[in-house]
DNA sequence: ATGAAAGCGCTAACAG
DNA sequence: CTGTTAGCGCTTTCAT
């Protein structure tokens, strides 16, 4: 055990670099040559250095990856875009460095200090330090999220602004007039989340654009958040026959709330979720809703990595077209 | 930028080997040394190579995570886990790579690679295959969980054998006499995962021991799993009067479908939670819980597996004490 | 208290 | 198609 590849290289009875070179395929090697080679290798149980192959070719074959591991909102969504990054690495035989959020210099050690090939960022907002940083990195970086200027930074996101519009767009289609958008908790919204204001902007503007009215409140992520959120919008906009939830969650206890308050779902208010399928599903009434597909847009940001490190493509930014999903709780407002 | 230790060592006009011993502190340095060196890393910006020092030094300063990370029960308690790992792990200034649960080569990859100095295991089960192959690693690992055998592995976890007593007892002692326990989903517990096993131990045997009536139902994390649970237990035991909930994500639910039975908590049913403090405050009655303290588990993880990476320690096992917080859910059950 | 120098294990010219 | 060899940037004896 912990051989090296010149013990494989004489057990082969090889030269070092062809050892190297049946393992990275950068030459040819007659079939003969490479069997035995391959078979030393099992032989022997031998592993390359990750220290040792970083050194010699500046290539560590590690992600950073950047999650924010409070316990805010959407826990599930943060896990699935954490798997989906994992996954994706693994497919450009990558492993996942984790950093938090909270710890920024984190970029600069593994960056500076040669520990990963790329950065993936989760969580930005509309004006975060962290992204001038980023710029100046030796490594490409890929955010998810869209900040309001990306400088040199590939960007990949649900397109937001459209979630906004399309839910809006879907109720008035149906014939509602008054809706509303309960969002993220306020925390959330002063930290300028982007996909927070995104979507308030995509739903403003669609409501205007539809001549409706439309409110929009924020909401804590528990029970009580849930209950005074609604009552909010009950108070401001009583006869509202509609609500987008955006707040995986705060979704069961606006469901319970309204069910308290009287208004049954769909027959007195229509409801869109935007989240993971599988939560629209969970509730006791399967939810129309916006998917937010974390695993594409997290292989979408390891593609876009991966692109940047082995080909030198220049950054760009995805937005990805949101799908609505018609499930059983949107029906046209009765009279 | 990018500068290597011999550019600070000219800089400073001293040998390399000064300049390692500064960073290190591996051995005395006169005070206007080091000041010269530390000036010098400054204007230099120099950051150590971390592949080169891995490779002469045989130290990585990163640790191995392996999660479970499907979107199972416990997304909360998962993400504190991987949070609390993760901080604890800075402060011995390492590194987390994250490996997932269902990839079990990456622990043999990123241990024979030398990629980390140790690796933590989450979610074991009573006959994890992961154990056997950590055993022959040369990197020290540290289970979250419990197998059978833990052969030369260290463990950590909740005593949930003592969690299920302890639920138990409390409601014992308020005068309860006929009690059910709502777990993890079937899945769950067709994997044998150590946890959900040892806390129905316990409450099996607190039963016996307090001789009392007690049924056992495991639960699926959604709604309707839920309500079958919570019917499953009134049609076992029609005049139950305390539960214990081990499933923080159909805590809502059960919470609901107590209700739509007109079942009061706490005034027809008590409640015990096993769950993160949060969530049971987060309910709209705050809920007597036995904490699950995955900060303190992930810490004391970490902590292990510096211990022998650091000073050669030998393994051991840790099973931390639970503690039972009493808030509004439980009372003596009504005549 | 400091320096010189021998590796650590691998990659990638360069040379056949 | 294969071998030789000079580093990659750092740690750590061995000297002084």
């Amino acid at each position: 055990m912990a051989s090296t590849i010149d013990d494989v290289a004489r057990a082969a009875g090889v030269s070092t670099s062809t050892v190297s070179y049946v393992l990275s395929g950068k030459r040819p090697i007659s079939a003969p040559t490479r069997e035995r080679v391959e078979r030393a290798i099992q032989a022997l149980g031998y592993r390359p250095h990750a220290g040792a192959r970083a050194l010699a070719s500046s290539r560590t074959d590690v992600l950073a990856l950047m999650a924010p591991l409070r316990v805010d909102v959407d826990v599930a969504v943060i896990m699935q875009f954490v798997a989906g990054v994992v996954t994706a690495a693994r497919t450009f035989d990558h492993d996942v460095l984790l950093l938090t959020s909270d710890e920024i210099a984190g970029m600069e050690r593994v960056a500076s200090g040669s520990m990963v090939d790329a950065l993936v960022v989760m969580d930005v907002e509309a004006e975060d330090p962290r992204v001038p940083l980023l710029g100046r990195l030796s490594q490409p970086a890929v955010l998810i999220g869209l900040p309001r200027d990306p400088g040199p930074l590939s960007c990949v996101d649900l397109d937001f602004d459209a979630v906004g519009r399309l839910a809006v767009q879907h109720l008035a289609d149906l014939g509602h007039r008054r809706i509303a958008l309960i969002g993220s908790p306020r925390a959330v919204m002063e930290r300028h989340t982007s996909y927070a204001e995104r979507i308030i902007d995509g739903f403003t503007h669609g409501v205007a654009a539809a001549g409706l009215e439309g409110v929009v409140e924020p909401c804590e992520s528990s029970s009580v958040g849930a209950a005074d959120a609604v009552d909010r919008v009950l108070a401001r906009l009583p006869d509202v026959t509609a609500l987008v939830v955006h707040n995986e969650v705060a979704l069961p206890w606006v469901l319970a709330t309204l069910r308290e308050r009287g208004r049954d779902v769909p027959d007195d208010i229509s409801l869109v979720a935007v989240s993971p399928p599988d939560v629209a599903l969970g509730q006791p009434l399967p939810l129309t809703s916006i998917d937010i597909p974390a695993h594409t847009i997290a292989t979408v940001a390891v593609e876009m990595a991966m692109a940047r490190v082995l080909r030198a493509e220049p950054a760009e930014t995805r937005l990805l077209a949101p799908r609505l999903v018609l499930r059983a709780s949107t029906t046209p407002p009765h009279a």
